[in-house]
DNA sequence: GCGCTGACTGAGG
DNA sequence: TCCTCAGCCAGCG
């Protein structure tokens, strides 16, 4: 597809992600079906700016290294899991756009 | 056409 | 739990 139709793809997708939960750069790219997770991190760099960026995160739950760190104080206003660690906690934060379309009724969380 | 760089990832020590 | 190594994909000079 072309590149001005990734970015809308990733950004629409980024723009979804409900408060309180998280995506890592694989994840995205795999939603989107195409490039890796460096072409996420490439257009986050470039138009990052106009989404949540803050709540697109490493694999691990670690946060990006960008922006001062500013994005843990996002995160924890949203009310974000935390591990003891200072790292998202993944298995209850991500986020799938598969939860809006399978489970619509079971939107409240755990 | 070539090489460098980067908001990544997974495995190993 | 934290640090390091090698691999992958695209954009840019």
């Amino acid at each position: 597809m072309d590149q001005e139709e990734y970015v809308e793809r990733v950004l629409a997708l980024i723009e979804r992600i409900p408060a309180g939960r998280v995506m890592n750069y694989g994840a995205i790219a795999a939603v989107v079906g195409v490039g890796g997770p460096r072409q996420v991190g490439r257009v986050m760099s470039q138009y990052g700016g106009s989404v949540p960026w803050w709540r697109v995160v490493h694999a691990d739950g670690s946060l990006a290294v960008c922006h001062d760190g500013g994005a843990r104080q996002h995160l924890v206003a949203e009310g974000t899991r935390f591990r003891p660690s200072g790292s998202v906690d993944m298995a209850a934060a991500l986020w799938s756009p598969e939860e809006l379309e399978g489970v619509p009724d079971s939107v409240g969380g755990p």
